[in-house]
DNA sequence: AGCTCTTATGAATCATTGA
DNA sequence: GTCAATGATTCATAAGAGC
C-alpha cells in the first residue's frame, strides 16, 4: 500500500489553499503569523521545481486580523515568492457572497479572499474560452433584434469603432469574465474546516488546463480540488499531511493519487524520497 | 485672494485617490513604479501629522501591469506606511462594475481597486450605522430603476451573482455592508481623468464622519471628494497642484476651501507655509 | 412617467511601429 | 537595443432620445 514515487516536471497547474496563519491550528499545528513565510518559501521552492515551465499556481490566501491590524503576511509572501524567482501575474479577488455574518465595532464582514497567480514565465498557458459567462441581457437583445438597421448602420459606419462591435457581437452570446469572482462559499465540507467551494478550483482548472493535464494541489485536504479535476477529466496528485484527510478524499475521488507526508518525517526535505499511499 | 495657511492637526478623515504610478502624466507628471512609495511617504507623513488620532485615511490605489506582471509598489507602499506609523487596519475591495473594456492573451479585465485603510490607533471612529440604510445612493438608485428589465438581467448573469442581492434588498430598509463595495465608475464629461464615482467618497465620509467634521482630500482633482463631504454637511479641504482642477472644483463646491500648490515650489517642503488661494 | 432603444466612453493592456 | 507612442480589442453603465 505504501510506494517510493520520485517526482518529475509535470504538473500543468498547482492549486492550492493553504492553512492560514493561526487558523485550523488543530490539524495543522497552528502557523503563526510571524513564521508564516518562512514555512511556506521552502514549499514554494518545490512547487517551482515540479511546474511546467507553461504552468501555473493559484494561492488561495487571505490575512488576518491580528492585534485590530490586517497582518502583513501575504504582502511579504508576494514579494518573496517573487525572490524565489515566481512571477506574480495576476491578483483574483474572490468575492464571497455569503461570507461569515457577524458585527463587529469597528469591522465589517469579511466578504473577500486572494487567489494570488504566479508563473515561471511570461507565456503561461491558458484557455480563457473555457470561463466565459453568459453575456448581459441588453446585448442579447440587442443580437436579438439585430434588424435592418443595425445593418444599415454598420454598413454605413465604417471605422467608426462601434459598427464594428455589433459585427463581432453577433452570434455570440458569451463574454470574458473579469478578475474578480462572485461564488458563494459551501457548507457541505463535512469534516475539513476550509471552505473552498468547487466552483473556485474549477474555474482556474478550466482556465489553465485541458483534458488530461496534470493539476497537483499540495494542501489538499478534504480533496475538493482533486474531486473536481477528476470530474474535469484531469489527472490529479494530492498531498496532505493528515490522514483523516487522506481518507476523507478517498470517498470523494475514484484512483486519486493521495500522498500520505509523515507528520513529522525526519527527512522530509528531501523530496524526491517520501513515503506515500496509493489509494486504490 | 492669496494667503498663508498653518494647518494644524484637526482632520476626522483623509480619503483620497492619489495619481497612480506612470497614469495622468500630463498632468501629475508621471511618477514611476519604482519611484512611487518614495514620493508618497513625504505626503503621507504630513497626512500622519495633519489627521485627528480618532481618524482614518482611506487610499483609493491599484498597481499596474508592468512586464506582465502586477508591480508590487503598492505592497511597498503600504508595508512602508506602517513602518510610518499607520496601522494598516483593512483592506476594501472596489468591484468595479463597469471596467474598461479589453481582450488579451493571458489576461482579463482589471475590474477592482483597492481602498486601503489606515489608522492612527485602533480606537478610531466609525459609524456603521450611517452605511447600513440601502447601501449608499448607488444602491437607492439602482433600486429606484429596477423595473423588470434589470431583474431579468441580473438573474441572467451567472458570473455576476449580483441579481440576488439586489433581490434581497427589495422591501428591506437595511442591509449590512462587507468590505467589498460594488460601484460603477462615472463619468463626468469634465476634463480630470481619474473617474471617481460619487459613492466612494460619500460611503466612507458616512462610515468615519459626522455633520461638521472636518475632511481632507489632498488630491482633490475635480474635487468630487469634496462636493460630496459638502453635500454631507461636513467641513472639507481640498489640495491640488493644478489650477484647472482647482477652477473646475470651484463649479462644483460653494465655500471650499482650495490650496493650490506651486507646481514647482521651492520650497514646498515647508509645508506649513504654502501658498493658498481661497475661494469666495 | 415609465419603458425601450441608442450611443459614448472609461486610472486598461498588449503588440506593433518609430525614434 | 531601449523607450515612447499608436492601434486594436471590448463590456457595463448613464444619459439622452423616442414612444
Amino acid at each position: 500500500m505504501f510506494c517510493w514515487i520520485t517526482p518529475i516536471i509535470f504538473f500543468d497547474l498547482i492549486v492550492t489553499s493553504p492553512p492560514y496563519a493561526d487558523s485550523r491550528a488543530k490539524t495543522y499545528g497552528g502557523i503563526s503569523p510571524d513564521e508564516y513565510v518562512a514555512w511556506f518559501l521552502p514549499k514554494s521552492k518545490q512547487f517551482l521545481r515540479v511546474l511546467k515551465p507553461t504552468g501555473t499556481f493559484i494561492l488561495n490566501i487571505k490575512e488576518k486580523v491580528v492585534a485590530a491590524e490586517r497582518h502583513t503576511y501575504v504582502l511579504e509572501l508576494i514579494l518573496a515568492l517573487r525572490e524565489q524567482g515566481w512571477l506574480w501575474t495576476e491578483e483574483f479577488i474572490w468575492h464571497k457572497r455569503n461570507c461569515h455574518p457577524g458585527k463587529w465595532p469597528n469591522r465589517f464582514r469579511d466578504a473577500w479572499e486572494r487567489c494570488l497567480q504566479f508563473n515561471k514565465t511570461k507565456k503561461f498557458r491558458m484557455f480563457q474560452e473555457s470561463v466565459m459567462v453568459p453575456m448581459g441581457s441588453w446585448a442579447k437583445t440587442r443580437l436579438k433584434h439585430l434588424g435592418k438597421n443595425d445593418v444599415v448602420r454598420f454598413d454605413s459606419q465604417v471605422g467608426s469603432g462601434f459598427g464594428k462591435n455589433i459585427a463581432n457581437w453577433v452570434g455570440r452570446d458569451k463574454a470574458y469574465p473579469s478578475n474578480v469572482l462572485h461564488l458563494a462559499t459551501e457548507t457541505d465540507n463535512r469534516n475539513h474546516s476550509a471552505t473552498f467551494p468547487r466552483a473556485l478550483p474549477e474555474w482556474f482548472i478550466k482556465l489553465f488546463t485541458q483534458e488530461g493535464d496534470w493539476v497537483l494541489d499540495p494542501f489538499a485536504g478534504s480533496g475538493t480540488t482533486c474531486a473536481v479535476a477528476q470530474r474535469l477529466h484531469r489527472n490529479t496528485v494530492g498531498i496532505d499531511v493528515k490522514r483523516e484527510y487522506v481518507e476523507l478524499a478517498e470517498e470523494k475521488t475514484r484512483s486519486v493519487e493521495i500522498v500520505l507526508l509523515d507528520p513529522k518525517p525526519a527527512t522530509n526535505k528531501k523530496y524526491a524520497k517520501k513515503q506515500t499511499r496509493r489509494v486504490h
